[in-house]
DNA sequence: AAATAGTGCAACTCTGTAGTTGCACTATTC
DNA sequence: GAATAGTGCAACTACAGAGTTGCACTATTT
């Protein structure tokens, strides 16, 4: 299963969520004390780890009674490989059009 | 300069914009011309074309009368060149806090 | 058993923005 | 010089989502 890349894009385009990853890639945490840290509520977090999870960013474990959220570097260092296919695609197909036309 | 890494994802999560980026990863267009191709106005693709613009993944040339927009590949591939690094840093981080754990 | 820490869910506000229509401006092209 | 293709700007609508408050529920601890 190849995750959609848009919805990967859009659920990184949003500084709290980065804060989110940021302080997760330091040491797993739950949404109480992710709250503790940042100034947001608890709630606003709870979404925000609902999105990461959705897209594959982040993945929660049971640890007695609160859930406990960890980051996934790899799905991270996957998007960014694909990223960077589509776009030497894109500067290969230019550079053989601009080939193409100073031919003529 | 490095752009920050924020706003380009939130370029880059929306659909309509990979849109024009695919269309330009083709061949270079106006707005007008992109508007021809997409179900969307020319002035809704003029300001994707602004939001894109301002996170260098596009640039303009003067040809004419037409302002002609080419996508920019390596903006692509440095982005997802810093995106692969990030994930790697929580891998290790956290694979380290692991090891330590399992010392114990 | 009682207190509590952690979560889940719902309703609400508010801001950002994607998209539209409409009009004005400018440099072409004929 | 007139028609036109391409762009620029402004006002407006509509919807998504970020954040909040409030309450209920549950499994822990002590």
């Amino acid at each position: 299963m190849t995750t959609a890349l848009v919805p990967v894009f859009a659920a990184l385009g949003d500084e709290t969520r980065w804060s989110i990853l940021a302080a997760l890639g330091e040491s797993e945490a739950s949404a109480s004390a992710l709250a503790g840290r940042l100034p947001v509520t608890r709630q606003a977090i709870a979404k925000h780890l609902a999105v990461l999870q959705e897209v594959g960013l982040v993945e929660s474990v049971r640890v007695g009674r609160e859930l406990r959220y960890r980051v996934l570097g790899a799905q991270l260092s996957d998007t960014a490989r694909r990223l960077d296919q589509i776009g030497a695609e894109w500067d290969r197909r230019l550079a053989a059009i601009k080939t193409i036309a100073e031919s003529l």
